[in-house]
DNA sequence: CTGAAAGCGCTAACAT
DNA sequence: ATGTTAGCGCTTTCAG
C-alpha cells in the first residue's frame, strides 16, 4: 500500500506538506494543492486509519452496544446511528451483548482497545452496582439508550417507560378487562422495572387487586414469551387480555394464542410495546404502544456526536419519548362476563 | 490511558518482555509472567489496537457489507459472522449498502482506510464492469455472499439461485397456475438474474406462454413491490399467482393483496423466496422457498477467516447452499378455470 | 507557505 | 530468558 511518503516524492513536496493537503490543516497555495491531489489520485492512496488514530489520538470510531440486531427495533436504531456516523466521518462498530451482561463488559473492553472517541450503549442492568463496573470499565463520552444506569453520569435517551404501562393497562381496563396478564421482561433493566410497575399502578389505581400469578418475566425472549403464554392459557381461569413489555414477546405470546387454538381478540386481547414495520400482514393486526425508535435514534446519536464535539463531560440528561397507543384488531371488549368471584354474590 | 511502558516500569521488565507476556510471542519464566500480569490488573491497561495493527500490519478487524441490515435475513448474517469473528479475536464492521454500488465503492473505501484484514461482500451488481471496480477497490481476503461479481477471483458463497426460482414456479404449475406473475429484483445482480433466468426456463419447460407485463422489477424494496403487487392486481386479465424473488418484496406483495381487499390463496396464491422466523403469525401463512441463511453465513466467515490464516490466494471457488421449498398457506390449486383464450374456442 | 524532525504505542529483530 | 532499539504511517510543532 502507497503511504504519504509516496504521495510527497511523486508530488514532490514534503511529507507535512501532503498532511495538510488532505487535512486542510493549514493554507497550502492552489498549485501545490493540485499537484499534491493529482499524486493521490495516480497513486491511489488511501490514508491508514490506524496510523492516523494513533498519532492523532482520534480514533473517529463510534460503538454501538444493544442486545440483538436481529430485532427490528435495534436494527432499525443501528442503521439510523451508522447513518448519522458516516454522514460526520465516524465509523461505527455494532455488537450484541445478547441481554448477558459479562458479554457486555466484554464487548465494553473490546471497544477500549479500540480507544473508540464514544458509544451508545443499551445496556444489559440498570442497578447502581453494574453502574459501578460500567464506570470503571468506561473513559469516553457515552450515551445510554433504551435503559437507564443508576450512579452513571451519562445522557439518558429512553421511552417514557411509565406512560407506555400506563398507555395499555387503561386501555384494556377501559374495554373492560380486569384479569389482565403481563409478559415482562428481565428484572433489573428500567425496560422492565418501569413498564411493570407502571402497570401495577395503573391496575391499583382502576381498583384491580394483583394477581402475582397472572405477571410472568420472559427476559424479552421471543421464545420465553411463548412459553409464558402457553401457561397464562392453560390456567383454569385464563387472563382475558396478555399485555407483553417488548415486541418480540409480544410476538412469542401471539404464537402461544395460535398454538392453543384461541382466537384473538374473541377469546383473548393481546396488546403489545414496539410497533412492527408491516402490521397488516399479521392478523390480527396487533394493538401497540409504539415506540419512536428512529427519533430517538437521531437523538441519541445526535447528543453524542455534540459530547465528543464539545468536549464537555456528560450532562446526565434523561430525555423521555412519548409513547403512542395504536389500536388494530388484537385488543377488544370482554365478549363475556366474567362470573363474580366477590363471596357477596354467592 | 496507560501505556505498555507503564507496565513495564510497574512490573520492573522491558517493553518488550510485556509484550512477550500479552502476546504469548516469546518464552517467558512464570515469574515474570505473574508480575507482568499483575501490573496489567492494577494499572488496569488495554493494549492500543491502533498501535498494534499499525506496528503489526494486522488490523484484525473484517468489514461486512451488505444491502440493510434492517431485512431480517441480512441481520442473521451479521449476526451470525459477528459471533464467529469474536470467537476467533476479529473486530467486525457492518455496512449498508442501501443496494446502491456508489454507496458501495464509498463502503470499500472506508473499509480500506481501515485496513480491513478481510470483507464479506454482499454486492449490489453482477457485471463484469463492476467486478473491474471492485478490483481496483480491494486488496485484501474477499468472499462474495449471496450474489456474483463477473470478473473477480473471490470465493462466492450464494443460494442455489436457479434452483429456487424453479421449485418455486414448478409449484404453483402443479397446482394449476398458468398466469404466473413475478415480482422480481434489479436486473444487474445475479440474485435477480438466476432467479428470473430459471423462473422463465421453468415456465417454458411447462410450455406456458411468456407474458412480459406479468414480471415487474422492483428492486428488492418492499414498497416497490406493493406497487407492482398493486398495478398486477389491477388487471383485466390479473394473474391467479405471485411469486416474489425475496422475502421483503413477498411482504409488499402481500399488502397490496389486502389493500384490494382479495384473499389468498383464494383469489390468489403467493410465494416467496426467503423464510420468515415466525411464519405462523401471518396470515395466510407463507409458501417460500426457504434460504438457509445461518449456514451459509457460517461457511461464508469460516472460508474468509481460513484464507486470511492460510494466506492463500482466493480459489474462486462458488458454493451454492440448497433452497427448501416450505408448503404453507399462501398457496393452492386455482379455484375458477380461467377462461380459454385459444381463438379456437371461441 | 514549505520542510525537517519528533514521537503516538506497539512489535519484532537482534543483542546480551 | 530478558533488554535494546528501529520503525509501522501519520500529525504536528517549529524553523526557515
Amino acid at each position: 500500500m502507497a503511504t504519504i511518503k509516496d504521495v510527497a516524492i511523486k508530488a514532490g513536496v514534503a511529507i507535512s506538506t501532503v498532511s495538510a493537503v488532505i487535512n486542510r490543516s493549514a493554507p497550502v497555495s492552489e498549485d501545490v494543492i493540485a499537484r499534491v491531489e493529482a499524486a493521490i489520485a495516480t497513486i491511489g492512496y488511501l490514508p491508514h486509519g490506524a496510523a492516523k488514530a494513533l498519532r492523532s489520538g482520534n480514533s473517529r470510531l463510534i460503538g454501538v452496544i444493544l442486545p440483538d440486531i436481529t430485532n427490528p427495533f435495534f436494527s432499525m436504531v443501528a442503521r439510523v446511528i451508522e447513518t448519522v456516523c458516516m454522514k460526520a466521518g465516524y465509523m461505527t462498530f455494532v455488537y450484541n451483548t445478547d441481554e448477558d451482561p459479562e458479554h457486555e463488559m466484554r464487548i465494553l473492553q473490546m471497544m477500549r482497545m479500540q480507544r473508540v472517541a464514544g458509544m451508545i450503549l443499551i445496556s444489559t442492568r440498570s442497578d447502581a452496582a453494574h453502574g459501578r463496573r460500567l464506570m470503571a470499565a468506561i473513559n469516553v463520552p457515552t450515551v445510554l439508550f433504551g435503559s437507564n444506569v443508576e450512579g452513571t453520569p451519562y445522557d439518558v435517551i429512553t421511552l417514557d417507560d411509565r406512560k407506555a404501562g400506563a398507555l395499555a393497562i387503561d386501555h384494556l381496563v377501559e374495554l373492560g378487562h380486569r384479569r389482565i396478564a403481563i409478559i415482562a421482561g428481565r428484572p433489573g433493566v428500567s425496560t422492565h422495572d418501569e413498564r411493570l410497575a407502571a402497570c401495577i399502578e395503573a391496575l391499583q389505581r382502576h381498583g384491580i387487586v394483583l394477581d402475582e400469578d397472572l405477571i410472568i418475566a420472559a427476559d424479552f425472549v421471543q421464545q420465553l414469551a411463548f412459553e409464558a403464554g402457553q401457561k397464562l392459557l392453560a390456567r383454569a381461569d385464563p387472563p382475558t387480555a396478555i399485555f407483553a413489555l417488548s415486541n418480540l414477546m409480544l410476538i412469542g405470546a401471539m404464537r402461544a394464542l395460535l398454538a392453543a387454538g384461541k382466537t384473538c381478540p374473541r377469546d383473548l386481547s393481546l396488546v403489545g410495546i414496539g410497533d412492527f414495520d408491516w402490521p397488516e400482514i399479521m392478523s390480527p393486526q396487533m394493538t401497540v404502544v409504539a415506540t419512536p425508535a428512529v427519533a430517538m435514534a437521531e437523538f441519541a446519536i445526535g447528543a453524542l456526536l455534540d459530547e465528543i464535539d464539545s468536549k464537555r463531560p456528560p450532562a446526565g440528561k434523561r430525555t423521555l419519548f412519548a409513547p403512542e397507543l395504536i389500536i388494530r384488531g388484537s385488543s377488544a371488549a370482554v365478549s363475556i362476563e366474567e362470573p363474580l368471584r366477590d363471596p357477596l354474590a354467592i
